[in-house]
DNA sequence: CCACTTAAGCAACGCTGTTGCCAAAGTGCA
DNA sequence: TGCACTTTGGCAACAGCGTTGCTTAAGTGG
């Protein structure tokens, strides 16, 4: 469980060990996908007896969570029960409120969309309008595929923002949504518990739960600004006051050129100008270098990269990365084994990020805060 | 308890339950320090109900390791019971190998030294004699104690290496201990657990667990080189690889003066330049520069300063820091609110922190490692 | 067809924190 | 001085967790 002392407290009764355990082997089932996982693999990978595992999943069934898959080939023996995540249990809206656009999903347990929309949007319309426009699409959304049961909804939005509380800061262009409480007002809007998170955290823990898998890394995206997102142990590094990420604007020549930001040298400044010059290669390797920095300071093992400006010449911007930082590998500094690629898909994976930040609980990934003694009583 | 998902298994037994929130009561025991701590406030602190904390605490009193010191004034009813941590139940030994010299002390339970002793050291000498050096050390303190029980040596060294193997890498201008199990030679040799760490990251726990208290901050190590240690979420992190926390050799000049890495206007060489140069300043806005940057990109709400070179002329570096980030933080960057200090106390702290290494897991602070079913099995 | 192997469930169990209740130990007013 | 009240903390019973020991189910292989 989740120990991010220092507030909170972080004391475990038989409920939140029962909650725990069960995301545990839900993690595991989502994991596995449509292959499933049988019992015992179940058991070793939680470090729980195959009895205790048996229980779990035998409530997890009764819940309409999991379900039966066939069975495995046998060894010599009995052999073993497959189970399967059941997707279709619960949903969640994704929501992508972009500068110029609004991207909404509904994706089910297993992160797979059911359902997309778009639709223009203009952030610096009066807030109620950009409020109504997001709740319509989430009305929509739910309406498209009825029955469905929702259990809430995430946000993506670019600017700084406030995770906690879920208070949007100063978005770089619209400073009039300087402590806009969207969380709470689209909670209200929609019925709907409303998760608040920057986009490139989104995008990143899409990343993170899809496809290729754990291991910490950083997604750095590079659109009309640049941005990262900062995967650390398996969950999404928010820092203090959640504000981490900011990694555009680190210097990165000292006395450099002038940014937009006031300061001197960073490396949004220095990439964007090589990029508008036409000097792709001087772009890669100033986004490379700050890669760099960070492989050493945080010791990840991933770099992946993403925006507009990269998909224009993926190849370009991948083997430039990754030259610096080999090349600082191949001088004694870290690096070695470091990979880096691409996150491709255009925007869509923030939206579907953004679902995965009301999904992340269900699979004990963070974000739990104060549950306790929240069970449907009733069981047989 | 702690997710560090991806590997090891995390689920959650009885056992494993008790031994969480005992962890956990007694780290808010020692956070009370010699004043106690009511077993109200431990219900509040933990989350629990006051009749589980009075049976948690009546285990570590029937341990040794809790005992009453005396009662707060009335309220109106009858007055609270305070708690105390016994400081005596356990002891650590934290070792320092630098290199030139050797620190070793003895601390208990509460971080306190009771012990200390010195030594010249050669990290160029065979490995058998430094390896001697130090359990010659290990062993004096234990033998100046006699009828203590020392449950473990945390070593700290200066080079990149391995935490989680005990394995040393390429100390700087020692490359011989590359590949140097010390964990394992240690442990063999003083026949106690040994934890080994990097020298900025035991100075970093010492600073988590001391005074100042928690939040998330990056300790800033300048001497002969420069390096850090990274608070997160109340823990060290260390990343992947164990390797985290190069931040000498973060490029914060492209193509800046050539370092001794091998790369160019890297943050080291440009403050140590500086230094040598008489341009104490200027040194002095370098750190802050890398700083601001780290500050922005972990969201950390502290920076702390330490080291040889720092100690020389500490209110210029922490002016100039300090500088720094708040000129960012006035543009609409982020570290408002962030504050600078300096860790005093030389290397000492140190030699404490890595002495934290073995008591941070009594506390619950990360670290636990594969503890299934270790307990004294008999009780009463 | 039988011996063997592997998987999974049932029942009893030990231990966890929780709940309901009561004794202990103060304060404050009559 | 005495009684009502407040607050603390322990005792006992309890529900619920994963574990253990054993049995049953369901295959393989000689």
């Amino acid at each position: 469980m989740n120990r991010s002392r220092t507030k909170a407290p972080a004391g475990v009764n038989l409920p939140a060990l029962r909650h725990h355990n069960a995301a545990l082997v839900l993690d595991l089932l989502r994991a596995a996908g449509a292959e499933g996982i049988s019992r015992l693999e179940l058991a070793e990978g939680t470090g729980l007896t195959p009895q205790a595992v048996s229980k779990i999943t035998a409530r997890l069934r009764e819940d309409g969570l999991a379900a039966g898959a066939g069975l495995r080939p046998s060894t010599g023996g009995k052999p073993r029960t497959v189970l399967r995540l059941v997707p279709d249990a619960q949903f969640a809206v994704g929501l992508h409120l972009d500068r110029d656009g609004l991207t909404a999903v509904l994706v089910d347990l297993a992160g797979r969309p059911v359902a997309v929309a778009t639709a223009p949007l203009d952030l610096g319309a009066p807030a109620e309008r950009v409020l109504a426009d997001a709740a319509d699409a989430v009305r929509d959304l739910c309406a498209a595929e009825p029955h469905k049961p929702v259990i809430g909804v995430g946000v993506a939005v670019p600017g700084p923002l406030d995770h906690r509380d879920g208070v949007l800061h100063r978005v770089t262009g619209f400073p009039r949504w300087d402590g806009y409480p969207l969380r709470a007002a689209l909670a209200e809007r929609t019925g709907l518990p409303v998760v608040l998170d920057k986009d490139t955290n989104a995008a990143a823990l899409a990343l993170a739960l899809g496809g290729a898998g754990g291991g910490d890394f950083a997604y750095l995206h590079l659109g009309t600004g640049l941005g990262a997102g900062l995967v650390l142990g398996g969950e999404v590094h928010r820092g203090a006051r959640t504000g981490a990420g900011e990694f555009g604007h680190q210097t990165l020549q000292l006395d450099g050129p002038l940014c937009g930001c006031g300061g001197r040298g960073c490396i949004e400044a220095l990439c964007l100008a090589a990029e508008a010059r036409g000097d792709r290669g001087e772009a890669a390797r100033v986004l490379g270098t700050g890669a760099a920095n960070l492989v050493g300071l945080l010791d990840i093992d991933r770099v992946v990269l993403g925006g507009r400006t990269v998909a224009a010449d993926e190849d370009a911007y991948v083997r430039g990365v990754r030259a610096v930082i080999e090349e600082r590998a191949a001088r004694g500094g870290a690096g070695a084994g470091v990979t880096v690629t691409v996150a491709g898909g255009g925007d869509r994976p923030v939206a579907e990020g953004a679902a995965q930040l009301v999904l992340a609980p269900v699979f004990g990934r963070v974000g739990e805060e104060k549950r306790v003694g929240e069970e449907k009583a009733d069981r047989g």
